[in-house]
DNA sequence: ATGACTGTTGGTAACAGA
């Protein structure tokens, strides 16, 4: 089974890219972040046999699964999922829950598709909603880590190690690399998830998000924040970044993360 | 080079992203 995570940024501007790249790639299952939209454009991809659940906002977040090996027990959100709210907001007396989680059983494999909070900044509110949302997220899964084939997928806007963005001296002080979150992300692994490790198709340093700014694509200068965890009832036989997505005209600024994978 | 982008909309400036 071919599994992927890719943070599109905005499918609605990102479909030519997508539908060619379903094309090209052939996943079974694609873990889709920052959607954009309401309504996920869902046509070409159900052309060629996928089924598709979406978790979107408009404007902001949403997330989907994209399968063409089933797509059973759809969950928009985890149980407890935090809202976030501006503290300079008192027109919103309630948090919003945002369209950041969506999971889905396919082909006999758990999957979540997860688009974690930013963070912002170390001390914004948005930072603590980062952390907490997480903790939240573990307490969520942690029953069904333990009961088959279980892959946690997605954005996770945290860099687990140093060497996982393209040098840790520019990173003081930033969010995406705090022992907080690493913290946060190490709870969810402890669960009994794996890391699963893309191999270099390129550079030796496996990056998944490059800035648009300024050639960071072409210097390889990026992060690695896109994420697959998976559990031991899952055999990886190969795991890769498709650098190819992240070329030429109008592509998001993260590239597909694709796993190759058994269930056990 | 203290620069460099891209996406969205109660939209044409402001905000978010990471």
């Amino acid at each position: 089974m071919r599994v992927a995570t890719w943070n599109v940024n905005s499918i609605g501007a990102r479909l030519p890219r997508f539908n060619e790249w379903l094309e090209l790639a052939e996943p079974d299952v694609v873990c889709l972040q920052e959607t954009k939209t309401a309504d996920f454009p869902s046509e070409h991809a159900e052309s060629l046999g996928y089924e598709v659940a979406h978790h979107g906002d408009g404007r902001w977040n949403g997330v989907a699964i994209v399968s063409r090996v089933g797509l059973e027990d759809v969950s928009l959100g985890f149980e407890g999922q935090p809202g976030f709210a501006p503290e300079d907001d008192a027109l919103l007396a309630m948090p919003k829950v945002e369209a950041r989680a969506v999971g889905a059983t396919c082909g006999g494999l758990r999957i979540w598709s997860l688009y974690v909070p930013n963070g912002r900044s170390v001390g914004d509110p948005h930072y603590a909603y980062k952390l907490e949302w997480l903790a939240r997220y573990r307490d969520a899964i942690a029953t069904e880590v333990g009961t088959g084939p279980f892959v946690s997928t997605g954005d996770f806007n945290i860099a687990p190690n140093d060497a996982d963005v393209w040098d840790i001296r520019d990173f003081v002080g930033s969010t995406h690399v705090t022992p907080a979150e690493r913290a946060a992300l190490g709870a969810i692994t402890d669960l009994g998830l794996t890391d699963v490790q893309p191999r270099s198709l390129k550079y030796d340093e496996v990056f998944s998000y490059w800035d648009y700014r300024a050639g960071m694509f072409h210097k390889n200068k990026g992060m690695r924040i896109d994420l697959v965890l998976a559990n031991d009832r899952v055999v990886v036989s190969d795991a890769y970044v498709d650098r190819n997505a992240r070329k030429g005209t109008g592509p998001s600024d993260h590239a597909p993360v694709v796993v190759d994978l058994s269930l056990a």
